[in-house]
RNA sequence: GGCGGUGUAGCUCAGUUGGUUAGAGCAUCCGGCUCAUACCCGGAGUGCCGGGGUUCGAAUCCCUGCACCGCCA
């Protein structure tokens, strides 16, 4: 049986969640269900990174332990993802014994590999936010990017994880996987990065108490980043469950903000080639959501709330607007009428509006039951079908959500066209034409029964509402739906219920 | 400054290896329908950043100018 492991990014609790997080992991949660409609085994994780310099600071401003404020902003993060529907099978914590226990294993392993060694670091250092700035971002001022105060020049006792080693190694596996960063523009900032040749990175630091301790030498923490890429592999069970871990760990995909890139890119590579262990098979690096044309920030105050948008609005327009507007991989633009233009015209009056005249036509004419009639198959729906299939197959596979969903919805556009056509309305009048009336309803009613299928990833409480209106329900306690995803796969007698609008427009 | 990318309809974008009259959605205008959530269907449009080149043929390839974006320094 095929495996299919999804992560995002472990999120910092120095900040509460919003819609970048949301976005994520979204697009995560639709991958994993899209994987397990499938058939396949999906393993689907996220987390929070608890551990650093200024989790510690905000907890101290706090009047909290460490501990005490970590703790709180996670059951944020796990109230929204509840609210969002968001299915992952593991929720990972930096501060979880076994994902500790994790680092420091993987922190000998390099050890006695020989790639880790002690140096000094030595850089701009602001003494009050206790912080190493790199010269780059100083912009020839020596004061600190934060506060503003002056910095100045320490040296400081670190571990060094000789990443240079891998300049070569890691261009080889980039020439031979031009998927393995995604989307292309990226890749090319990545290989060009990587061609210019990597330095040892700094995996430790000797200030900071809040994290995890070097083994052996207890003045030292390790380096956040170093802690937070290797929940990945505590997730797929290194070094404690050898067969989940060999069943999951190579089909790794992880998703991540372009900000977070090169953590995934480049230096998460290089821990692994270190280790001996195999590359993940993707990692896909999404755009930013500004709001209303602006960049998003607290101090702006124009920060979407996840929690918000799904009071107001419901939990599948949400979902549907974040993967339907823009295509992943580039920035997009979050503003109410946006919002309010693309569920109303999408969700409400193409496809929400085709279910329900469908199912009001088959109750006003049929009592709300029809059969299989014989010749129902129609060549044009058949060939449609077909190829909306393949395309959505293969835009999944890319991570190109638009393109799968806009795919989807040639079926909708196409029903509406047919029923226009065919106008059974007339057809009801007519004695005759009988038969063709139940051919015609029958075809909409499968198609509903179809879209209530491709869109289960991607909005499960519409895709439920939409298939349990059809009768058909049973349907979702099968394990591979991929059989289902073709016509007169329904069954034998539609019996529907009286409908509801599935999204009520929406007045801007 | 170096490398990479982008520039297509009023707006947001798609355009596969160069090949008929360049597409989609939204917005606009006109017409139709009445099953439906004032929805839906049909039609009308207007366009390949500027300049030069290769070719029987260029949105697509090459050169150049301009504008914007990303990564790096």
């Amino acid at each position: 049986m095929r495996a299919f492991y999804i992560t995002t990014p472990i999120y910092y609790v120095n900040d509460v969640p919003h819609i970048g997080h949301a976005y994520t992991t979204c697009a995560a949660d639709v991958l994993a269900r899209f994987h397990r409609m499938m058939g396949e085994r999906v393993l689907f994780s996220t987390g929070t990174d608890e551990h650093g310099q200024k989790i510690a600071k905000a907890a101290q401003e706090a009047g909290l332990a460490p501990q005490e404020l970590v703790d709180q902003v996670v059951v944020r993060f796990r109230d929204l993802w509840e609210k969002m529907h968001i299915s992952y099978d593991v929720f990972i914590r930096t501060t979880d014994p076994e994902h500790e226990r994790t680092v420091q294993e993987m922190f000998l392993l390099l050890q006695k590999k020989g790639y880790i060694y002690k140096g000094a670091y030595e850089g701009w250092y602001c003494i009050p936010c206790e912080t190493f700035w790199p010269e780059s971002q100083l912009e020839g001022r020596f004061v600190c990017p934060d506060c503003g105060r002056p910095l100045e020049r320490l040296r400081e006792e670190s571990y060094f994880f000789a990443l240079s080693r891998f300049t070569q190694p890691l261009l080889s596996y980039l020439e031979k996987y031009p998927d393995f960063v995604m989307p292309e523009s990226r890749f090319n900032e990545i290989y060009s990065f990587v061609k210019g040749g990597l330095k040892d990175q700094s995996i430790s630091r000797a200030g900071v108490r809040w994290g995890i301790p070097v083994p052996g030498d207890p003045n030292h923490t390790i380096y956040v980043w170093f802690d937070a890429l290797i929940n990945y592999l505590t997730v797929a069970g290194f070094g404690r469950d050898e067969e989940q871990f060999a069943l999951f760990w190579p089909e790794a995909h992880h998703l991540v903000g372009k900000d977070i890139l090169r953590f995934h890119a480049v230096l998460w590579p290089g821990i692994l080639l270190a280790a001996g262990l195999p590359l993940p098979r993707r990692v896909f690096a999404h755009g930013w959501w500004t709001v209303n044309g602006e960049k998003m920030s607290k101090s702006r105050g124009n920060v979407v709330d996840p929690l918000e948008v799904i009071r107001r609005f419901g939990v599948d327009r949400f979902r549907y607007f974040l993967l339907r507007e823009v295509s992943f991989g580039l920035d997009g633009d979050f503003s109410e009428k946006a919002f309010i233009e693309r569920s109303n015209a999408d969700l409400s009056d193409n496809f929400g509006n085709l279910i329900h005249r469908t199912v009001s036509m088959v109750l006003r004419y049929r009592n709300g039951r029809i059969s299989r009639p014989s010749g129902y198959e129609d060549r044009e729906w058949e060939e449609l079908l077909h190829e909306v299939r393949e395309r959505f197959l293969a835009s999944m596979e890319r991570f190109a959500f638009s393109q799968a969903l806009s795919e989807v919805w040639r079926l909708v556009h196409f029903g509406n066209r047919y029923l226009d056509q065919k106008a059974p309305w007339r057809m009801a009048k007519d004695t005759s034409l009988q038969r063709e009336l139940d051919q015609v309803l029958y075809r909409l009613l499968d198609c509903g029964r179809i879209l209530g299928i491709f869109i289960l990833p991607f909005m499960p409480e519409t895709a439920r509402k939409l298939l349990a209106l059809l009768g058909v329900e049973a349907i979702l306690t099968e394990g591979n739906l991929m059989s289902f995803l073709d016509w007169g796969k329904g069954p034998e007698t539609f019996s529907v219920q009286q409908p509801e609008p599935l999204f009520p427009r929406l007045e801007g």
